[in-house]
Parts: structure tokens; sequence; C-alpha cells
DNA sequence: CGCTTTTGACCTGCGC
DNA sequence: GCGCAGGTCAAAAGCG
């Protein structure tokens, strides 16, 4: 990591430099250009304009430049970790990283429409097709068809799968036109109780707070998954951003599988953990193993999807900026304001609580440093990332 | 009549 | 190049 961090820095510090002496060069050349048109202005004048016109460079550099460090992996992982932060208020850099997110995302959704990106930040695109691709996967316990998570699907599609006697299902979203997420819907072929929807892509429209949970909990792995797929990136922070928006409301694991072609994060929200689910996750998955939460961490669900969900938009949506509040109860108001309300008060205890959160980090980046060659770790540093995992976790 | 579901055809990526 | 599997399309059928 610090050989990585001196990389990363070298080739940052050659940047700015080759940024520095193009600037410097374009300086030169308008210089050069109001020379040359400038016919009836004294020379007073001409030095004023120079003046003004270096100022404007230089303001703009400092933006472009400052835009260009905000791309760094490492500020990218600390303002998603950040972003995990009960305390920290939607605004500022947080809602500016959640929104470059997001919407390429929505501008991506229009026909012929090219993304509003800066030219100049080509790691936006990578950003971007990283995050369509992304995938999370919840695993429940249902005998309906399709777990309700406050969407309106349409049904596009059933195949059958490999190695499955149960079909696979395709949904879209159709809450608003061009709306790019999609999900598959299927039966656990070892236990048909099991139903298996994978989440793909990130709305462009509001959303009703049931549904404002899932897309949150899609987004937020995402990013995790975003962070965690960069080269260069701190992936002991995926854990922690994982484990702080992701993991308090699955009831016992959380999967994060690197294999291709998708990144994929699985939350298995089966109660009773399946000793056939846990055979069945591939090598190349990384098993979180997660207590379950105390009794009254869901209550008394009568249908645990909503619930559960429930709690991951109380709670991310006082950090995620994705969508306010104030256009959520005008959408829809809640229809489990009681629960939502005992929810967010567990939830906010629970992550307040700094031995838990450090605990929690401390024995997920154990289990991920250990396991997880390929994001950037070494299995014998676990001590060393507990501590900075925890730091980051204070912060 | 408008929307959703069904279902076979088609497209695409991947392994051999 | 070929076959397979996953994913998507779109016309037909179903439904309220």
């Amino acid at each position: 990591m610090n050989a990585e961090n001196q990389r990363l820095r070298g080739m940052l510090s050659q940047v700015s430099s080759n940024y520095s002496a193009l600037q410097m060069h374009l300086v030169a050349l308008m210089q050069q250009q109001q020379n040359s048109t400038a016919h009836d202005g004294t020379q007073e004048r001409e030095i004023l304009d120079r003046k003004s016109q270096e100022k404007k460079e230089e303001n703009g550099g400092a933006t472009v430049q400052r835009q260009f460090l905000d791309l760094g992996p490492a500020r990218e992982i600390d303002d998603l970790s950040n972003t995990s932060t009960e305390e920290r208020t939607p605004s500022g850099s947080l809602t500016k990283k959640i929104g470059r997110v997001e919407s390429p995302e929505s501008d991506s959704c229009g026909p012929n429409k090219i993304p509003k990106l800066n030219p100049s930040k080509p790691v936006d695109q990578s950003t971007v097709a990283t995050m369509k691709k992304a995938r999370v996967s919840v695993r429940v316990r249902s005998e309906a068809p399709m777990i309700s998570d406050g969407c309106q699907w349409r049904k596009y599609g059933q195949k059958m799968a490999k190695g499955n006697p149960c079909p696979r299902a395709y949904y879209r979203c159709t809450m608003a036109v061009g709306c790019p997420v999609r999900k598959q819907v299927q039966r656990c072929a070892e236990d048909k109780t099991i139903l298996t929807t994978t989440y793909e892509g990130t709305h462009n429209h509001p959303l009703p707070p049931a549904a404002m949970a899932m897309a949150s909990t899609t987004s937020a792995a995402a990013s995790m998954l975003l962070s965690g797929s960069m080269p260069s990136a701190d992936g002991l922070m995926n854990p922690n951003f994982l484990a702080r928006t992701i993991l308090p409301y699955s009831s016992n694991m959380a999967t994060i599988s690197a294999s291709a072609p998708f990144p994929t994060v699985t939350l298995d929200l089966t109660h009773s953990p399946n000793p056939l689910q846990l055979q069945r996750v591939p090598p190349t998955q990384y098993q979180v193993p997660f207590p379950v939460p105390p009794q009254n961490f869901v209550s008394a669900p009568t249908s645990q999807m909503p619930q559960v969900f429930g709690q991951a938009m109380v709670n991310q949506s006082k950090f995620s900026g994705l969508q306010s509040s104030q256009n959520i109860e005008q959408i829809q108001p809640p229809q489990h304001h009681h629960s939502f309300a005992d929810i967010s008060a567990a939830t906010a205890a629970i992550t307040a609580d700094p031995n838990f959160t450090a605990a929690l980090a401390a024995a997920i980046t154990s289990i991920m440093g250990g396991s997880r060659p390929d994001i950037g770790d070494t299995p014998n540093n676990n001590t060393s990332t507990s501590n900075k995992s925890s730091s980051f976790l204070e912060n």
C-alpha cells in the first residue's frame, strides 16, 4: 500500500507539473493573442486585462486541479467512508460525491444523451460503467413470487437457468420512463423457499420510502464495489463501508463477490443460516459472518423485506443525499412509520457505538484481509488494517 | 383500451 | 467457428 501510495503520488505530481506547464503555455498563448488583437487599448488597459486573465486562469486551474484530486482513489474512499458517518450531513463534498456517482446513471437513461462529464475526468467513465455493472443480490425466505420492495416492476423476460429447475424472471423498473434499474428474481434450487433478487442499476427518479431503502442499499453496495475495483483503492475501507451501510440490515451474512462478470454483493436475509448456502458459496466470494441483531432490531414484521430495508432507508437517507427526505414524504407517507422510528433509533444507537463499529470493522477486515488477496492487502496485515479501519470509523 | 405477462426469437459473450 | 448460456426484444395473449 505504501508503494502504491508513493507511485500514485508520483503520478499526481507529474500530472500536476504537466498541468502547470500546460497552463503557463496557455496563458502565454492568450497573452500573445491579446497583443495581436488589441488595437485601440492603452498599455495600461492591456496590463489590467492580462492580470485579470491570469487571475481567471489561476482560479480555473485551481478548480480543475481540485477536481483531479477528487478523483484520487484514497479520497474517493475517504468520502465514501465518511458517507456512512451518521453525524455527517448530506451536503458539500458528500453530496457532490454521491451526485457524481448517480447523475451519470441518470444522464445515460435518456436516449442519445451524452453524460455531462468533464472530459478531464476519464475515471468517471469507468465509474459509471462499474456502477452500472455492480449488483446487489438479496436472499430472503419468501413464499411470494416476488418480494415487495416499494418499486413498480414490469416483467420483460423469463429464462430457465442452468442447474436450477426454477425459472429466472427479469424485471424492469416502471416508476419512471427510462429508469435503468433491473432486477432478476429466482428461487434457490436447494431451498425453494429462498428467493434471490438481484438488483442492477440506480433509479433516476424519486422513490417512495420502501423503494428508497433498496435503492440506497444498491447504491451503497455499488459504491463499495466501485472502490474495491480500483487497483489502488484501500480495499479495507470497503468492508467498513459495507458493514455500516448494508450489514446492519441483514440478519446474518453478506457476501461480496468479485467474480466475473459483475461484482456482486449478496445480502443473505434468511434468518436461519442454511449449511447448504455456505457450501454453495464459491471460494472467490468472501463471506462476512455477521451476528444476528437483537431481537427488537426488526420489529415483528408481517412481511420481512419492507421492514428490513426500511432500516436501510432511514439510515441511508441521513447521509446519502441521493433522495431528499422531503421528496420522500411528498411522494408517499411511510407505511411503517412506527417501525421506521424504532428501527432508526436502534440503527442510530448501534452505529453510534464506537465499540460496536470498531469490533465490526476488526472482524470484517480480519476476514477480508485474510481471504482477499486481490483487494490490496496482505493476509498478515490484520492488525494494522483493523487500526486503520477503526480510525476511519472514528472519522 | 391500456397495461402487463408470456414466450419464442434474437443478440452477445465466452469457452472449447 | 461453433455451441452454449445468459440476457433482451417484441409480438401475441391475458387482464381489469
